[in-house]
RNA sequence: GCCCUUGUAGCUCAAAGGAUAAAGCAGUGGCUUCCGGAGCCAAAGAUUGGAGGUUCGAUUCCUCCCAAGGGCACCA
């Protein structure tokens, strides 16, 4: 990669000049004006270090520059500026770049790849929604970033295993045994049924908290493997999954594994044991907790005054399941922002049994989806958006705007839900709009794919046999480069950087953001110059291979997005 | 009350401590020779919630204040 050759190249002058090189930092300059990369390292050094004290930045940049000169500039680089008040600014030539457009015709889908996750294992628990009601729009969020930050690790090399761990115990399954065993059912059907009880149940629960008793009675019975309450609860799971199983294929969403809470009901006891002899556990109010005075907050429950288990004595459970079975660096969950608090407990404790390092855990919480009035979502209450009516309503919406077919639809229409979410920030809330969730333009799913779509569809029309890019390597001075051409090329090669960035900082958005900024450039390119009808021979070939090159781009942005692109939309 | 997160253009939002704060939507004015107009261009729109501090340099880091959202043991 450019930016590692630059730094080592950097380094080897700073060293000679005896000036710490651990500051630097190579940037892409917000203004293209200013180069394709950007140090500050006279500015840092010119300060930092007391005996450079009397330089004065620019002085301090120029000194390097010049024994950068002396010793030889490197081939990439077109030209080099030093500007106030310190900056170096580096431009790469076209013609390095143009084997950067040839890499990526030849890497092809594996454009963007990299080893720096070699032989390291991460575990990313993402979706993981309860079971017995309906998928809601609250659990989407979670189910495609999660989704995506697997692909772009997948893409870095790093061993993935992706978990679905499922909310499928519980005390919520005692108030629906509760309520199948009390309202003499015949039959259930669909997890809406389920949902109905569920919601039924806290409507009965407001007049008569005495119930809240008699789910938890069941959920103990349930745990100790009381057999009338194991044949409901497997009946729901059996109902949940097949509709759970239908949004996921819907939405193109794959795991490693499936491995709900029930998995761990046999594998608490060990970690309560080793909570024990730590003498970390203490009793508290009946039951049996682990106080982090440093959290500012209540204790971890380990086991409720009745003795059933909490989802956070499965979680602790999984983590020493998930050590034994695949020793992963990094275990990521993809979880909404309220439960952080359940993280911060999580992290403290697996640190304190010895199940790892605080380091080798991350939450990404993402931020919450809000009704428009500002309500809560919440399935107690009734307040539920179905994410199958939102995935028919945006397909619906696909074909109003003339999608070819069904399956077109579907891609776009899903694409556009999915870059709606994706493409921003993880943390930010979301309020809930069927306006704003379906956008089809402008910095959308759609736009992508319409600029993948378009690249593909002067393809098609090119000769291909004429395009023969990779054995005519193209010089620029013979091409005479024009600014949207270049402004490609300057572009196509960051790719690789961004997705490490995005790995990095667990935001899938910067791909997002990317990809976005590269087919504007690139539809500007279309609307500017012509492609199959330009002058000669040898620049049609130069355009189609950044056409070629660009629709890549965008196909592996997207596929790390979860986001199918299409041939024609 | 305590803890966490977030405050950037009318709206939705972007920016590993950098240069003139980036876009999209809405609104304004334009684009029929041609490869897909779900597109393109132009102008307009922001004292980055407020006050201090650290720094050559702060949207970014620190402190305080204000506002919004979330959480505060037997739900997950």
């Amino acid at each position: 990669m450019i930016r590692e050759e630059i730094e080592k190249d950097l380094t080897a002058v700073l060293k000679k000049l005896r000036i710490s090189s651990s500051g630097l930092i190579l940037e892409h300059p917000s203004e293209s004006n200013h180069g394709d990369y950007a140090t500050n390292i006279a500015l840092q050094a010119g300060t930092s270090n007391s005996k450079l004290k009397t330089h004065n930045a620019f002085d301090l940049a120029t000194k390097i520059v010049n024994t950068w000169r002396s010793l030889g500039l490197p081939a990439y680089l077109a030209k080099i500026e030093i500007v106030q008040p310190g900056f170096i600014n580096l431009w790469l030539n076209n013609d390095y770049l143009i084997t950067q457009l040839e890499e990526v015709i030849k890497k092809g889908d594996g454009f963007g790849w990299s080893n720096i996750g070699k032989g390291k294992t991460v575990v990313i628990d993402y979706s993981s929604p309860n079971i017995a009601k309906p998928f809601g729009i609250g659990h989407f969020r979670s189910t495609i970033i999660g989704t995506s930050l697997a692909n772009i690790y997948r893409f870095l090399c790093w061993k993935v295993v992706g978990i679905n761990h499922l909310g499928d115990w519980g005390t919520q399954f005692g108030k629906i045994i509760y309520q199948i065993k009390n309202n003499s059912l015949d039959k259930l059907l669909t997890v809406k049924d389920l949902e109905k009880l569920y919601i039924d149940f806290h409507k009965k629960a407001e007049k008569k908290p005495e119930l809240k008793e008699k789910a938890r009675e069941w959920f103990k019975k349930l745990e100790e493997g009381d057999s009338e309450a194991k044949k409901i609860w497997q009946m729901c799971t059996e109902i949940s999954l097949k509709e759970f199983n239908r949004v996921y294929d819907r939405l193109g969403v794959k795991f490693e594994q499936t491995i709900g809470e029930s998995f761990y009901q046999d594998k608490t006891k060990e970690v309560i044991e080793t909570a024990q002899k730590k003498k970390l556990a203490v009793k508290s109010e009946g039951a049996l907790v682990i106080k982090l005075p440093e959290l500012k907050g209540p204790p971890a429950l380990l086991v409720k005054s009745d003795g059933a288990t909490t989802y956070f004595t499965r979680d602790l459970a999984a983590i020493v399941y998930r050590q034994k079975k695949w020793k992963p660096v990094l275990s990521i969950y993809e979880v909404g922002s309220e439960q952080s608090f359940h993280f911060q407990q999580l992290f403290a404790v697996a640190a304190k049994l010895g199940y790892g390092q605080r380091e080798n855990f991350i939450h990404i919480s993402h931020g919450l989806i809000h009704l428009p009035g500002g309500g809560k979502l919440s399935t107690r209450s009734g307040q539920t958006v179905y994410l199958e009516e939102v995935l028919d309503e945006a397909i619906k919406r696909a074909k109003k705007l003339g999608c070819k077919d069904e399956k077109t639809a579907e891609m776009i229409g899903i694409g556009a839900v999915k870059y709606f979410d994706l493409k921003n920030h993880p943390a930010t809330n979301i309020t809930f709009d069927w306006n704003k969730m379906f956008v089809l333009e402008g910095n959308s799913g759609p736009y992508l794919q319409y600029a993948y779509a378009r690249t593909q569809s002067v393809l098609r029309k090119s000769n291909h046999s004429k395009f023969n890019f990779q054995n005519s390597i193209v010089k620029n001075d013979h091409l005479k480069l024009k600014p949207e051409e270049v402004s490609l090329l300057r572009a196509l090669y960051k790719f690789p950087e961004v997705v490490m960035e995005a790995g990095e900082n667990f935001s899938p958005n910067l791909i997002c953001n990317f990809i976005f900024d590269l087919a504007q450039k690139y539809n500007l390119f279309y609307n500017r110059l012509p492609i199959l009808k330009a002058d000669t021979e040898e620049i049609v070939n130069f355009r189609l291979a950044l056409t070629t090159a660009v629709g890549q781009v965008l196909e592996n942005g997207l596929s790390l997005l979860g986001i199918s692109a299409p041939e024609k939309m």
